[in-house]
DNA sequence: AAGTACGAAATCGTATACGATCACTTTCAC
DNA sequence: GTGAAAGTGATCGTATACGATTTCGTACTT
């Protein structure tokens, strides 16, 4: 019985927890655009339950950066200032490139097929035009890369960064198909530094250009 | 009359904002000690407000990692683990290293002389054996290199290693004097690098060894 | 007609209250 | 005497209620 409860308790989790999912889900899929207006009262009338919990929640996803937040005057999703996208992606390549660097030398062949089998995917993605799937393969390419990341604090960046651009991603920055062209090209090449031992500094810098690169792009293409 | 109402209302802030810089004001002075168990009840009543500003307080400090938080147990001050440790000087290495490059060029001459004057200070907590004023000179020096960042939120993470370091030095981790005269020698070296308009990666990893070799002090010092 | 001041609605911020869960102690059976 | 099981106390989790602040619309004045 007690196994039961258990289980019957950790799998909805606290309602805070609960909001706090629920709500990101829908600003990483775009269900709430960047701009949308969080109300307290009507997400906690949507969701189910009291405000307590929402506002927690609410609170939660402005220290991550989903949500800006003013003091009696209520949340919103953050917006896509292209500046606030420099930010997050120029972050990112530096933590990325070290999460990368730090776990080059605990990835063993297994992983590498795996992360190629990845590569290969995203690659036909490109043929049939499939940027929805090609974002996921990416992320599940990097993944598997710090599946064995030596420090949780720096994956823990990484994640953050990702659950950031995902939010701004789906509104306003587009799949730029060129670039993704070369991102498959550089991942392939990374994977062959990591397979033939090389230095961490390469494997670091190799790591953030790819990022880099990825963030030239989206500028050149909001030029237009 | 508005004006002065404003100001009272500013000055305090949010009840929640308050609990907050008065929990880890006490976490990071040392009143409250890694393992104390944080009691949103007794809290709230030291502070003399109610439970739920205070909960909000805490999970903040636990999105920091100040304190660790479990359900229908509470709150407790986070541990010292060594591993732990590890991992946020790791982390701030990177961070750091990244923050110190991108300042660099934009570091003129009258921010390099007023870091000198703190760094000269600090060889002279050296003779005088003053750890607590040396420590926080550490951190104008680099507050000064750091204070025209041109990416916040590296500007952010690097301040909340420092928060977390600040919650774990003052109980465990101690002052080394022999890594004390070492770090103002490599503090003047990076003056010089900066000053020289030395390349990007050369600051980095100035900057990123710096933190290293502070991380190896302790962990050798730990040993003993 | 434009700007300002006032007021009402909406929303946030916090206190209080009650229910749920967990740790600990005590008791009972073996 | 040792083990488990039930009961008790403490603490967290959430709902509800009320006060504080802001925003927006409207009417009034110039």
């Amino acid at each position: 019985m007690t196994e039961a409860v258990a289980e019957l308790a950790a799998a909805p989790g606290s309602k805070s927890e609960q909001a706090y999912q629920a709500v990101k889900a829908r600003i990483i899929e775009g269900t709430y655009t960047p701009g949308y207006r969080l109300v307290l009262g009507s997400i906690a009338k949507d969701l189910g339950f009291s405000v307590v919990p929402v506002r927690e929640a609410i609170r939660r996803l402005e220290a991550e950066g989903l949500v800006t937040f003013e003091r009696n005057v209520g949340a919103t999703v953050a917006g896509i200032d292209p500046t606030e996208y420099l930010y997050t992606m120029q972050t990112l390549s530096i933590v990325e490139g070290a999460a990368t660097a730090l776990s080059a030398p605990l990835i063993d062949s297994v992983a590498i097929a795996r992360a190629r089998a990845v590569n290969e995917e995203m690659r036909e993605c490109l043929d049939h035009f499939d940027p929805v799937r090609f974002t996921r393969l990416n992320q599940d390419f990097h993944s598997v890369l710090f599946e064995h990341c030596p420090n949780p604090h720096i994956l823990d960046l990484v994640h953050r960064g990702w659950n950031r651009l995902a939010a701004l991603r789906s509104s306003t920055f587009r799949f730029v198909p060129g670039r993704a062209h070369d991102s498959v090209d550089e991942h392939e090449a990374l994977l062959k530094l990591i397979e033939t031992g090389a230095d961490a500094d390469s494997i670091e810098k190799a790591a953030r250009l790819h990022r880099s690169a990825t963030l030239d792009a989206y500028l050149a293409q909001a030029k237009h």
